[in-house]
DNA sequence: GTTTAGTTGACTAAATTGTTCGGGTATACA
DNA sequence: TGTATACCCGAACAATTTAGTCAACTAAAC
């Protein structure tokens, strides 16, 4: 389980898919535009997502892309795996030399760790993810109804210093 | 909260140091010997380790590394962000543009997965890798006395389909 | 048949990873 | 006082990954 912003942008992306598929498939070039994220780019997520069966497609005008579960079935850990390349097992990866049991100590431990992130990505499906944004859109427009309180700018997401 | 090879090398390199370090100062180079990592990549991470007063350094003859605080009050959280930078706020991070609703989403995201992750791996210290690993040593001791069934390799590492 | 939109592959700049090299500096010890 | 040990530092490097571009192709709607 590695979790770089590969995978950051295929959840984004997926959660972008979940919230506009109301009406018919959903176009990566729509994706695009609203996520600020290149086409081309998306279009080699998707090509993986489609693969892996977590997206389906519809070719031709009023074509694109939607959810091939329900969002409630579809969850973080699955849409990074099936985008981001599996982390190879680096050194003794069944090949050879692993008599040594110092050796084995990285992969008993990550296999552990691995387990435990990717148990608890598993948890979070994408159902929870969309309502949670749309969650934050209600506030954010509540927010613009009101005044802006001076010192606060509206995208100030707490970094919790560069986590 | 990136989570990438390196941080696993800096949380491994941190296991041995807390392993070995009932008789003094660990040195690099045994570290390096031992998990087969370089000792110069291991340099530039405990370097990182000891400006984020995770380790502490011992020069001259004997010298070497020792954990600044108790394992179990050392988290994976904290090794991971000493040693990987900071994952960059990308599109909004504070500069402009930052009103259309939309870009806000992956940040809010991202944040609140980033806070799940950091508290996930906050919970885990380094004493408990420790005794884990501990108990392994134990395992493959006992399992060395016995003969090896047939059709197992020492080192059978479940992968877990590539997680 | 034309337009839309997915599908594929090659190719690229930039960043990251992990390593090698080559020098320093502080300290224990003879 | 020398010398070996080990931390410290920075530059340079190949390999890989990331993110994006370009170009050609195919399926389907109208």
């Amino acid at each position: 389980m590695r979790l770089t912003t590969k995978g950051r942008f295929a959840v984004t992306a997926m959660i972008d898919v979940a919230m506009h598929s109301a009406n018919g498939p959903v176009t990566l070039a729509a994706v695009s535009e609203r996520q600020r994220i290149s086409l081309s780019y998306l279009e080699q997520l998707f090509g993986k997502l489609r693969r892996s069966g977590i997206v389906a497609s519809v070719r031709g005008p009023g074509g694109g892309y939607h959810l091939a579960r329900a969002a409630a079935q579809l969850s973080v850990a699955q849409i990074i795996i099936a985008v981001d390349e599996p982390i190879d097992a680096t050194q003794c990866g069944g090949l050879e030399n692993c008599h040594d049991d110092r050796r084995c100590m990285t992969h008993d431990l990550w296999a552990g760790l691995n387990n435990h992130i990717f148990s608890f990505l598993s948890g979070v499906t994408l159902a929870q993810l969309v309502a949670q944004q749309e969650q934050a859109a209600v506030r954010a427009a509540l927010h613009d109804a009101r005044p802006v309180p001076a010192g606060t700018t509206p995208c100030k997401v707490p970094v919790t210093a560069a986590v």
